[in-house]
DNA sequence: CCGTATCCTGATAGATACTG
DNA sequence: CAGTATCTATCAGGATACGG
């Protein structure tokens, strides 16, 4: 990977760090909660109740989690309600939520590989044929691209 | 996506953190300032001053972050000498380092698409036929993954 | 019981000063 | 100039308490 104006581009992402989409997309994603609480929405967890159970932390920081999720539109708050309880919110992941999932399964994918030596605790299959899904960089256009709706998510260690 | 073992896995991850790779890579790469040296890696810098230069960050937080990503092995210090100076090392990407690609480069796609109004202020284009390159999610095990030696980044935007 | 505001504590960044 | 130690300020996280 090269640059085309080397020394020009070097600085003017020093100097205007508006410019870098990397520095701004983790200002969104501040947090390491905020990350593992994205993680959630796509294993399809979408109640606050469901977040404290699955991920670890604390409920004040989940709420912050949450905000900051929702004020960036990458997560929307849908009204439900449970027979015999009042109306609550649940937390969905917007069209832009949903186009994070390269970034957090590329994450998951590369933890799998160096840090369980090859023996991932999930994988990420194809729902229908089983086939491992894999995250790639690639200049071909004519390839499928999964969507979250069809991977399956599975475990790879048993439970006691 | 959806989970094969739903509540179990849930469970699982939540007790045993330990098993979520996602965590895991996020301690890792902690805080904003390591993500933004990978980035500068990616973009070819490898020395301590050019790092300062680039990075919007102190000198003591960037020897922090380049400990942190050499004791995770994601790089490596690499020994040079510049004529009539002491001998210096620089730091190199490895192997391990190299496959964050996905990550870094699906953080700034993102952020060129949702942050910056589809006119993103650099690209990634492959470095022979100028196409763009793409992080994609996909099941084909057909296609032709490009590594970061094949890539090039343009800059969008005009030098004052 | 769901969710948030408040307060307190611990981790992390940057300013400064220093060594090789 | 490369790199680190120290110190302080800032910020995220959790315990608690509180409103719907």
């Amino acid at each position: 990977m090269s640059m085309t104006v080397e020394n020009q581009l070097a600085d003017r992402t020093r100097w205007r760090p508006e410019l870098c989409s990397i520095a701004k997309t983790l200002d969104l994603l501040s947090t390491k909660t905020t990350f593992l609480v994205l993680r959630e929405c796509f294993y399809g967890t979408s109640r606050f109740e469901d977040f404290i159970d699955r991920v670890p932390t604390s409920a004040p920081a989940l709420s912050r989690a949450l905000k900051q999720l929702a004020s960036a539109h990458i997560v929307t708050r849908v009204p439900y309600r449970d027979p015999g309880t009042r109306a609550r919110d649940e937390y969905r992941l917007t069209a832009a939520g949903e186009d994070l999932l390269p970034v957090v399964m590329s994450l998951s994918l590369w933890g799998n590989k160096y840090l369980h030596n090859g023996s991932p605790p999930l994988s990420f299959v194809d729902a229908r044929t089983g086939q491992p899904v894999r995250v790639c960089v690639t200049k071909d256009s004519d390839l499928s691209e999964a969507r979250s709706s069809d991977i399956e998510i599975r475990a790879n260690f048993t439970l006691d």
